[in-house]
DNA sequence: CACAATGATCAGCTAGCCTGATGTTCGTGG
DNA sequence: CCACGAACATCAGGCTAGCTGATCATTGTG
């Protein structure tokens, strides 16, 4: 793919040829460079070597060196160089502190209204110049064989996982039931008491497959008479009167008066939500500042949902 | 001026992280670059060193590596510089091949109108990416310190010169009377008949003075009523019957028939041309394809004159 | 479970590179 | 005209970085 000849040209060289020319003598850049002149007069001549040709003419005596013609083109070309490596030594500092990088997140619906604002928000105010994708996935198998050929970085996931994966809990999102208002007494509603009740659900992907087996195990064959993967959706549904719909919490809009939410009872396993990545893969920095930013995002959030539910 | 930190960095690491990223596999990467496993193995782990950092995750077994985030970007660094090392190397053999390159020619009026396109045109037909550059120099002195401290890479002088710079003779440029049609008989002119003559004649510079001390050796002390250094100024005088001008046959345009040419007798000694580069400093091969190209122009160059004084 | 593929590691050797001393060239001041 | 100083080249010597070849550890595969 790349050039054959001038394979030997190194960094060094370019470094030393432009110390000479702008020190204008080879003593002072050995200076400069932190070597002897004798070590400085080597490396001009090894590069000499390489580009076939001299690159300084050496007048003699005490009078200063000057470059050749292509001694000054090849320098113009070794400027450019050193510049570029020294953005590079810039940048992948910068990328180590997470100041810089690519960062591309799986999460669901509900995780990208609930969770996502509070963390991106928080990681651009302290790293705007990160490039974070989102990808909103609803399933978390998709997820998962992202996450392992790489087109993700990290992914919210529902439950906890095989795979060569590791996860981090960050909390749990209890299954809640949404009514209008007053369609039921304040206070927990006993799941036995929606028998033949008309229901909302989503299409059956994770969560709302754990939703379904968790009422079975209850006793309770829902009839479903209408399905969304949209919550919004779904919340408007049910103030419409369709039926009722649970749903886990973080899938509700808290601020929204026209619907009512009522703890189950028996509690059915609720979702746990945690973030999984590749344990066989290096996390970079932006990755490991989005995990921890998330998990504490995710602390507080489960404060306030506590108090809900 | 350059950053302390990845100073050792060079450009081997680049490709061998190339190597190994596109290879999949230290050893195809090896095979690739001409080394054994080892010696790749031994150089990612270096710039591993470096870089402070792993760049390729290693899963174990027969699975292809992969890079970590921070190779990732490291390598499209990589790519980046390596394809402008790339670049540089055809640069510079193309500018070894005097395709390509910077040539700054400083030249008199005369040699500008009657020399240099012809060079000129023949050097951008095979290199149309040369750049030149032409100064109007009409002082032999100016010339000479432009051509001392680098300002010019090659310039036309008139006489042998001495400083530390090499002249190539290129034509004899004899002096010629410059008269009305029909204002003297066809052929050479006696010296002693212009006497008294109102003469037109250039400012003091190099060839002027050389035209006046010729003169003034053969008895002549012209009389000049005006001056000018413009050639074609002077050839207009000549035409309006101000006066007689002597000027270098180069200096006169040989295609205008509003004027008569005739050889001088007593023959003056008249300006050699030459061209003049520093010895001291390593030419290019644009000048020297330059003056290859110089010289064989006015090799033909000169057999015209020849037909004509 | 043996085998093959792959990277890591180690020992040993070579070559490149740096240092320190010395040689050579040339301008400068007396 | 000469001695001195400044500046680069060169040489010898030592060190180390880097390459080779062999071997080890790991893991997927038949």
């Amino acid at each position: 793919m790349f050039v054959a000849w001038l394979r030997e040209l190194e960094i060094k060289h370019l470094a030393a040829l432009e110390a000479v020319a702008s020190a204008g003598t080879f003593a002072r850049a050995a200076e400069r460079l932190g070597y002897t002149q004798s070590a400085v007069s080597q490396q001009i001549a090894s590069l000499e070597r390489i580009v076939g040709e001299r690159v300084f003419d050496r007048p003699g005596g005490p009078r200063p060196v000057t470059l050749t013609p292509l001694g000054e083109r090849l320098l113009a070309h070794g400027r450019d160089l050193l510049h570029r490596v020294d953005a590079l030594a810039r940048d992948l500092e910068r990328f180590r502190l997470g100041e810089v990088g690519r960062l591309t997140v799986g999460a669901y619906q509900s995780v990208c209204s609930a969770v996502l604002p509070a963390v991106v928000g928080r990681l651009y105010r302290d790293h705007p110049e990160l490039e974070l994708r989102v990808a909103e996935r609803d399933d978390d198998d998709v997820m998962l064989a992202e996450l392992a050929d790489g087109s993700l970085d990290v992914g919210f996931v529902v439950g906890p996982v095989g795979a060569p994966v590791a996860t981090r809990h960050l909390l749990d999102d209890p299954f809640v039931l949404l009514s209008r208002p007053g369609q039921f007494p304040p206070g927990p509603v006993r799941i036995a008491d929606l028998h033949g009740q008309p229901m909302i659900g989503q299409h059956g992907y994770s969560c709302q497959l754990l939703n379904e087996s968790g009422l079975r195990s209850v006793g309770l064959e829902p009839t479903y008479v209408f399905r969304s993967n949209d919550n919004g959706t779904v919340a408007a549904m049910v103030r419409a009167g369709m039926g009722v719909a649970i749903l886990p919490l973080l899938c509700v809009d808290l601020e929204d008066r026209r619907i009512e939410l009522h703890p189950l009872e028996p509690v059915i396993p609720g979702r746990t939500v945690a973030l999984a990545w590749r344990t066989d893969r290096t996390l970079g920095a932006a990755a490991q500042q989005f995990i921890a930013v998330t998990v504490e995002v995710c602390g507080s959030l489960a404060e306030r949902l506590a108090a809900v539910a």
